[in-house]
DNA sequence: ATAGGGTTAG
C-alpha cells in the first residue's frame, strides 16, 4: 500500500477508477478510516465518484463505524441520483445494519421492489448482529431463495454466545451444501457455547480446513484453559503444512504465557521472524507477556525495549512482570515513566504497581502512589487495590494499620486478602490477629491446608503446643491434603504436564522430563 | 463494487 501510495502520488489527474482502486486498496488493508479520507480528497480534486467508488466509501463508513459519515454519503447518492443502482442500495443497508441503524437499513429495504439476494442477506446479517434472531427468522422464512451466505449468517447468529445452538446446528444439516465458512461458523459457535467436544467432533469431520478453522479451535481451547491441547492442535496444524497468520501465531503465544512454556515460545517468535509475520502491539505484548510468564525476565526487557509502540497493556506486563520477580524499585521506576509520558491510567496497572511495592516493601511509595490513584486520577480502589495495601502493610510489619484499612475499607473482604494478613502474622507473630484471619478463612470456606500450616507454625513458635495438636487434629478431621504443583514443558513436540508427586509417566520417559524441566519445577513451586 | 468465518494482551 506504501508503494502504491507513491505511485499514485506521482498521478497528475488520477481517473474515477484509479481513485476507487486505491479506496478499495484502504479497505483491504483494514484501513477503513484513511479509504474515507481518500474519498474526500478524491471530491476536494473535483472529481465526483462512480457507481464504483459509492460502495466502496459506503463500506469504509461501515467497517469505522461512521453513521454521520455514512448519511453524508446517502446525501450525496440522493442528489447525484444513485439510488436507482442496486450495487449502491445495498451498500447503503449494509452501511445503516453495521452502524446499528437497521431501521434506516430496513427503510431502504422495504422502499424499492428491486432486490437481490445481497439486499436480503444484508438485511438478514444487520439484525443478526444485533442480536435481533426473531426478526432476522422471519426474513429468512421469507426470503425467495437462500444462498451459501444467507445460511451462513443464520448460522452465525445462532452461534453466537447468547444464541441458540441447537437451532443453528439445525439450520446447519438442513442447508444444502456448505463450504468452509459454514463449518467455521458452526464449529465456531459450539466453541462460544464452551462444547469443545462438538467443536472438535466437527473439526475433525469437516472436509477441508484453513488457517481460520485451526484458530477457531486453538483459541478455544485457550479459553477454556486447555492451553496444553491449543498447543498441541498448534503443532498439528503446523505439520498439516497450514501457515499460521498473526492471528493464529498470537493465539498460540498466548497458550505458552498461559502456561509458561517458554521454549514453545521461543520457537515461535523465531518463526514469526523467520516467516515475516506482521505482529501488532496485541500480538507484541503476546510476546512480551510470554517471556514474563515463562520467567526469562531478560527477554522480556529486550522485547518492551524494542517494541515501536506500546500500550496500556504493555506497560502493564512489564511492571507487573517487574514486581514478582522482586524488582519493585524497576516496576516503580517505569510506572514513574509512564506518568511524565502522560499515559492514560486504569485500575489494573495500579494493582500492578501496588503489588510491586508490596513485593518490594516499599511502603511509603506503595501508600502514596494508593493516595494518587483516586486524587490524581480518579480511580475508586478496588477489593483487589485494598488487598495490595493490607499485603503492603502487612509484610512491612504494620499489621494494626493493616487491620485499620481492612475495617474502614468500603467492601467485604476476601479470602485473598486474609490469606495475606495471616501470612503477615506468621512473619510478624501476632496470634490474635492470625487467629482473627483462619476464622474468616473458614468462614469464607477457604481453609486449605496453607491456612492450617502457618497457624500451628504461628503457634509452635510461641510456644502453644496444645494448640499446635489441635490444628494439626483439625486439618486431618478435616480431609485436608496438600495439593500437587503443576507444569508444562514441550518435549519432541508433545506438551507434557507435570504433576509433582504423581506418577503419570513412564518410568525412563520420566527421568528424561524431570532432567528437562528442572526449572519450570522450580518456578511452579 | 454491496452480504457470511478466527480480534486478540494485563
Amino acid at each position: 500500500m506504501n508503494y502504491a501510495e507513491l505511485v499514485f502520488s506521482q498521478i497528475e489527474q488520477p481517473s474515477a477508477f484509479i481513485w476507487n482502486t486505491m479506496i478499495r486498496g484502504y479497505i483491504e488493508s483494514s484501513n477503513p478510516c484513511r479509504a474515507f479520507h481518500c474519498y474526500g480528497r478524491m471530491q476536494s480534486k473535483n472529481m465526483s465518484g462512480d457507481n464504483h467508488t459509492y460502495p466502496y466509501v459506503l463500506k469504509a463508513c461501515g467497517l469505522m463505524l461512521g453513521l454521520d459519515e455514512g448519511r453524508e454519503i446517502h446525501g450525496e447518492v440522493l442528489k447525484r441520483g444513485f439510488l436507482s443502482d442496486l450495487f449502491v442500495r445495498n451498500a447503503l443497508i449494509s452501511m445503516y445494519c453495521r452502524c446499528g441503524a437497521i431501521v434506516c437499513g430496513r427503510t431502504l429495504f422495504d422502499g424499492f421492489h428491486y432486490r437481490d439476494l445481497v439486499s436480503w442477506n444484508s438485511i438478514i446479517s444487520g439484525y443478526v448482529r444485533f442480536g435481533e434472531m426473531g426478526e432476522a427468522q422471519k426474513l429468512f422464512d421469507e426470503i425467495p431463495e437462500r444462498d451459501v451466505f444467507t445460511w451462513a449468517i443464520m448460522i452465525d447468529g445462532y452461534g453466537k454466545k447468547l444464541g441458540d445452538i441447537i437451532r443453528g446446528r439445525e439450520l446447519f444439516d438442513r442447508m444444502p451444501e456448505r463450504d468452509l465458512a459454514c463449518w467455521n461458523s458452526m464449529i465456531n459457535g459450539y466453541v462460544n457455547h464452551g462444547e469443545m467436544v462438538a467443536a472438535r467432533d466437527l473439526f475433525e469431520e469437516m472436509p477441508k480446513r484453513n488457517v481460520i478453522s485451526w484458530s477457531i479451535m486453538i483459541d478455544g481451547y485457550v479459553r477454556f484453559g486447555n492451553s496444553k491441547e491449543a498447543l498441541n492442535l498448534f503443532n498439528q496444524m503446523l505439520h498439516h503444512g497450514t501457515k499460521p497468520d498473526n492471528i493464529s501465531t498470537m493465539i498460540a503465544i498466548s497458550a505458552c504465557a498461559q502456561l509458561g512454556a517458554l521454549d514453545q515460545g521461543r520457537w515461535i517468535h523465531t518463526y514469526i521472524q523467520k516467516n515475516k509475520i506482521i505482529l501488532d502491539v496485541i500480538g507484541q505484548t503476546a510476546l512480551l507477556d510470554m517471556y514474563m510468564k515463562g520467567g526469562s525476565l531478560e527477554e522480556a526487557r529486550t522485547m518492551f525495549n524494542r517494541m515501536p509502540e506500546r500500550n496500556i497493556i504493555s506497560w502493564n506486563v512489564m511492571i507487573a512482570g517487574l514486581g514478582i520477580n522482586g524488582l519493585g524499585e524497576e516496576a516503580v521506576e517505569l510506572f514513574a515513566h509512564m506518568e511524565m509520558l502522560g499515559m492514560p491510567m486504569d485500575d489494573l496497572i495500579f494493582l500492578s504497581v501496588l503489588t510491586a511495592c508490596s513485593h518490594a516493601g516499599l511502603v511509603t511509595k506503595g501508600l502514596d502512589i494508593f493516595r494518587r490513584m483516586t486524587s490524581v486520577y480518579g480511580i475508586k480502589p478496588k477489593l483487589e487495590h485494598y488487598g495490595c495495601l493490607v499485603d503492603l502493610l502487612g509484610r512491612a510489619g504494620q499489621l494494626d494499620e493493616a487491620k485499620n484499612w481492612i475495617q474502614s475499607m468500603p467492601m467485604k473482604p476476601n479470602s485473598a486478602l486474609w490469606g495475606s494478613l495471616l501470612a503477615a502474622c506468621k512473619t510478624h507473630q501476632n496470634v490474635l490477629l492470625a487467629e482473627v484471619s483462619v476464622g474468616r478463612l473458614v468462614e469464607l470456606k477457604a481453609d486449605d491446608c496453607g491456612v492450617y500450616v502457618i497457624l500451628s507454625n504461628i503457634y509452635a513458635e510461641e510456644g502453644m503446643w496444645e494448640d499446635v495438636l489441635k490444628v494439626r487434629k483439625l486439618m486431618s478431621d478435616r480431609g485436608i491434603k496438600k495439593e500437587a504443583g503443576r507444569s508444562v514443558i514441550v518435549v519432541d513436540g508433545e506438551v507434557e504436564e507435570f504433576v509433582s508427586g504423581e506418577r503419570s509417566h513412564s518410568s525412563n520417559k520420566e527421568i528424561d522430563l524431570v532432567i528437562r524441566s528442572l526449572s519450570m519445577m522450580i518456578m511452579s513451586v
